[in-house]
DNA sequence: GTCCGAGATTTCCTTGTGGG
DNA sequence: CCCACAAGGAAATCTCGGAC
């Protein structure tokens, strides 16, 4: 064999990343190790792996299809080594765990600290984003799992509830529906609306109103939950969410109210999402924990339903 | 056409490791 | 201990696209 494990990775780096320089960042070494390993990568190949442009690097057919193999060995190279750590009774090795980003704060905290606990020689990597980002990330294997909604879940990928998480109207102390038990969307009509505007995301909280027959009074839109939580805390507009953090303030301090909603709407199932197979011992480890920490009665950072 | 910046590659050097 | 080799970093150089 005349290419190595080395050579394998950052070979995978720099079609991950596209560049050698952001592939150099990501393995931590310096660009002119990356070019080189994959040079002699190309020459024990006998195949052309990426195309140099000038913007960074291309992969080529060939390379597509060695990218594919190359995968596959290094995911049983890992298991391999996962498989030692067994042996000796222990989990070792690294996971990567995504999560939807507005749940990132609240739940991974909690998951990470009783999974380290449990496998401390196991080291968890995160990555948040959107809906979206997430399905991407794992049909790439850049992550192994992900923690996020039962949203527009595609047939490729796999999503096991453990939580459900009714929606509910958030306004700041002042509002007048801030004393209400309960509050139908009709009531909103009107009321400036601020739109966590995240793909997929954005779909399910405008299809609330649609259901209820009423026309959001979008103000704003922001990406942030946060943004959200702090505009709707200092009276700018309402907004509705699923999350509850258990601390009930904007980031200025401001507190924010969570009334429930009265219209029948069906609850958003918070769970873990993976790909259907290829599927690691340290992956199956970490889902066992988020299964036992994430329950219909307890989700990790939020106030109980 | 020239300049500048981004990115890749080459050259040379240092460091670590294994074999004799 | 010495030597050979591999890996990686720093600096210099090359290539190309975009701006002016």
């Amino acid at each position: 064999m005349r290419y190595t494990f080395k050579q394998l990775e950052y070979f995978v780096a720099v079609a991950e990343c596209g560049t050698i320089a952001g592939a150099a960042e990501k393995v931590h070494v310096s660009p002119p190790s990356i070019s080189v390993a994959i040079a002699q990568l190309e020459e024990a190949l006998e195949v052309r792996l990426f195309v140099r442009q000038p913007s960074g690097l291309q992969l080529t057919d060939a390379g597509s299809e060695v990218l594919s193999h190359t995968r596959a060995l290094l995911e049983k190279a890992h298991g391999l080594q996962d498989f030692s750590g067994l042996a000796k009774g222990e989990l070792r090795g690294k996971v990567t765990l995504g999560s939807f980003i507005t749940l990132a704060p609240l739940v991974l905290p909690e998951i990470c600290q009783s999974f380290a606990e449990r496998h401390p020689a196991v080291s968890i990597e995160l990555l948040e984003g959107s809906q979206d980002q997430l399905i991407g990330y794992l049909r790439r294997g850049i992550i192994d799992l992900a923690i996020t909604y039962e949203m527009h879940i595609p047939q490729d990928l796999w999503f096991e509830p453990l939580a459900g998480l009714p929606p509910v109207v958030m306004v700041d102390a002042n509002h007048r529906l801030a004393t209400m038990s309960s509050v139908d969307i009709k009531e909103l009509e009107g009321d400036p609306y601020i739109l966590l505007d995240l793909p997929i995301s954005r779909d399910y909280f405008l299809s609330i109103f649609e259901k209820s027959g009423v026309s959001p009074n979008v103000r704003m839109k922001t990406t942030h939950f946060e943004v959200v939580r702090s505009m709707v805390a200092n009276g700018i507009g309402v907004s509705i969410g699923v999350v509850r953090p258990v601390n009930n303030a904007a980031l200025d301090g401001k507190p924010i109210v969570s009334v429930p909603i009265s219209n029948p709407l069906p609850v958003l199932n918070i769970g873990v999402l993976s790909r259907r197979s290829d599927f690691s011992q340290l992956a199956s480890a970490l889902k066992k924990q988020i299964q036992q920490l994430v329950t219909p009665s307890h989700v990790p950072g939020m106030t109980p339903l």
